[in-house]
DNA sequence: TGCGTAACGGTTGAC
DNA sequence: CCGTCAACCGTTACG
């Protein structure tokens, strides 16, 4: 084993001396182990098993076809900056963390910074979920056809009506609630820009505002405030509708919960599949990532059953790369092409799942919902139970993470 | 030495 | 179609 990767070494040292010396002298920084490790990956690149024939430039970053890149840290690990690690990488993590392993170990052993590490373990402490946060997207708009035409029809009742009791009137009538209610200025610009010559002018309007109420707080009302008394710490996790969980300890809703209308929060923001829901108390899970995965593995209880709109989409946008990958690896929003070349290797399934809420669910997933969720629900028993058990995953779930990454697991099972 | 965290550079997706 | 913005990411460095 160790000849084969010295000889790979010896290999790579003369390829990257011919071709990028840079690059590589900055991972062998290490001890043997790790020189060995980032070898291996540098060999795995050049013989395509990674790369298919990609080669770290002089930044130390690894061109994957046309694409994107990789990159090594200081541990030797390949990771994609900007893009979650893998999620069989952030079960490894938890798990070993279960186990008793130290941050600090786990960090070495999986190659990942431990910063990451306690960031992963922070964010499943205090959320129960490995899944990374939604990437991209926006805020929900709050300005929908509905607001602005009961804004409309405000404004023709009384044109004299101000933006500030317009908007205590979309408040009080239910039109929005304090999550998604429009801001003043917002429905000043409404007034302005789709209602016209309806809204009086904005001088008289301020003024009268100024005068009659010039001290109003809009900070209780203020849209995209945390609802829930947990997040402002600045947790973003959240269930997909922003909507409050009955289940407990976990429910803590996104940064932008404003999922302000009925469409929004059944058609877009929300996953959950009341199928896979059985049984799992009070876990929310960040439904808006990971979909497949995550509404399997982590699915919720309360109830805001969403519609599962892309589902479709999903498998026609990020294709599920044919692999013998556990079933709980789902389709990533990375590259095919990403996926096997920067999360593979001795992982030939460091493939991340499905990640975005806009593109959600997989018919691959559901078919194998089951084995998903046996195979990432083992927080539930860890936080159901008054002490984690040493180990949530069965024997079998052991073999496969230990397929998954090529390591030893330091369990029963191992 | 281990760990939490801010800064940083990056990706992503809605607008 | 493209730029902007604001969310997220993991790594790194610092205390």
């Amino acid at each position: 084993m160790k000849n084969r990767f010295i000889t790979s070494f010896k290999a790579i040292l003369k390829f990257c001396f011919l071709n990028k010396r840079e690059a590589i002298f900055g991972y062998f920084q290490t001890d043997l182990e790790l020189t060995l490790h980032a070898a291996e990956t540098v060999r795995s690149a050049i013989e395509g098993k990674l790369c298919h024939g990609n080669y770290p430039n002089t930044t130390g970053k690894w061109f994957l076809g046309k694409q994107t890149y990789g990159e090594v840290n200081q541990l030797g690990g390949v990771f994609v900056n900007g893009r979650p690690l893998p999620n069989a990488i952030r079960l490894r993590i938890v798990e070993l963390a279960q186990l008793g392993i130290r941050p600090c170990d786990i960090s070495r052993q999986l190659r990942v910074s431990h910063g990451c590490v306690s960031k992963i373990l922070a964010r499943y402490n205090e959320t129960g979920s490995i899944l990374p946060g939604a990437i991209g997207g926006s805020k929900p708009r709050v300005t929908t056809p509905n607001v602005v035409k009961s804004i409309r029809e405000y404004k023709q009742g009384d044109p004299g009506i101000f933006a500030w009791e317009i908007r205590d009137r979309l408040l009080a009538d239910g039109v929005c609630d304090k999550y998604n209610v429009p801001s003043v200025s917002s429905i000043s610009r409404i007034l302005r820009n789709k209602i016209g010559n309806l809204s009086q002018p904005n001088q008289y309007e301020s003024g009268k505002q100024a005068a009659s109420q010039p001290s109003l707080s809009y900070n209780h009302l203020y849209p995209y405030t945390y609802p829930n008394a947990m997040s402002p710490s600045g947790t973003k996790m959240s269930n997909s509708a922003g909507v409050p969980v009955t289940g407990g300890h976990v429910s803590i809703p996104r940064g932008w919960p404003s999922a302000h209308t009925v469409s929004n929060i059944l058609g877009i923001r929300a996953f959950m599949d009341p199928t896979a829901i059985a049984g799992t108390e009070g876990y929310t899970p960040k439904m808006e990532d990971w979909g497949s995965v995550n509404r399997a593995a982590f699915p919720s209880t309360h109830g805001v059953n969403g519609i599962d709109k892309s589902s479709i989409e999903t498998d026609i946008k990020y294709p599920q790369p044919s692999s013998t990958l556990p079933s709980y690896v789902a389709p990533c929003a990375y590259s095919p092409s990403n996926q096997y070349g920067v999360y593979s290797g001795a992982a030939g399934s460091y493939v991340s799942p499905g990640h975005h809420w806009q593109a959600q669910g997989s018919s691959a997933m559901s078919i194998h919902s089951g084995e998903i969720h046996s195979a990432m629900s083992f927080k539930h028993s860890a936080r159901d139970g008054d002490r984690k058990p040493p180990s949530p995953l069965s024997k079998q779930q052991h073999e496969v993470l230990s397929s998954i990454h090529g390591l030893s697991l330091p369990t029963s099972s191992s």
